[in-house]
DNA sequence: TTTATTAGTTGAGGGGGTGGACTATTTTGG
DNA sequence: CCAAAATAGTCCACCCCCTCAACTAATAAA
């Protein structure tokens, strides 16, 4: 059991805090290029939530308030996002915009081909599915909060 | 085929790129505070290299030599690491200090706990095996250049 | 020995982040 | 009903990360 940690330790640093910049890196598409990955999640998050505040936001990519200010403004003048009406005057409704919709379906077809090749490339079918079933497990430890 | 990609490339995204920062934050050590995580990336290769060169981690950790030389000074000032002598006078011979490992030790502890934590409280026992087995394929995987 | 090449530093410029101060707009509650 | 408290965002200083290009110093090549 404690040498399964270890090496479960160990694999998880390599694999998911340095190899994730790796894979970032090698899909070299000129939109990971103009876009940060932040960007990318809002915009993503922007379009799954239709219409969304900052501070909702600011919960769900789990940085401080200031930080997606910032990030916002970047989006507005990329105009991948739009302002939306509000009741509440004080906050900014923001929705995607078309322009938004096509960086996101672009960001996504690169994505897919890369994996898709690395897959195809290296692992075999029936290990999709362990992938798959590991990976479904990860996201949903990962959500939890409290742990 | 197509649709398992597709969730693939979903889960991908949501786990690595997204989630690891999410884990990082959630440790809540000290030591993750007072030291990012690319500076103790750089300290663990140091200390597996025993002795490397401010080029060849550029290399190890894929960035810009420039961005190396503000790590390795930080490191130098923390005393986590010294210079040790070289034939070569261009270069800087780097190995860790006593305290560096110690705080490698510190880390990896806060790190180790935490996942053991984590997987006691949602993966079952056979399951760790599969975890083991997918991440020590994607660290094959990971590793490879060319893809 | 003169000319490349290599190692590393530095500085500009642009990402990311926090926390606090500040404005504007609700809400709350005496 | 109106003053006080809470909420939403912006802005600023300050930190980390990164790249690229200019620069120095030292070694390798011609």
């Amino acid at each position: 059991m404690d040498q399964r940690i270890k090496e479960a330790v160990d694999l998880f640093t390599d694999v998911m805090v340095y190899g994730t910049e790796k894979v970032i890196k090698s899909i070299d598409h000129p939109l990971w290029n103009e876009y940060s990955p932040e960007q990318m999640q809002m915009l993503k998050l922007i379009r799954k939530e239709e219409r969304v505040t900052s501070s909702r936001l600011a919960v769900l990519q789990s940085v401080h308030k200031s930080a997606i200010s910032s990030r916002i403004k970047k989006l507005l003048q990329k105009e991948l996002i739009r302002i939306a009406d509000s009741d509440d005057k004080r906050t900014k409704m923001l929705e995607i915009t078309d322009a938004g919709r096509e960086v996101l379906k672009q960001s996504e077809k690169a994505l897919t081909e890369y994996i898709e090749k690395l897959m195809s490339a290296h692992i075999e079918d029936e290990e999709i599915d362990q992938f798959l079933i590991i990976f479904r497990k990860l996201k949903k430890i990962l959500k939890m909060d409290g742990v």
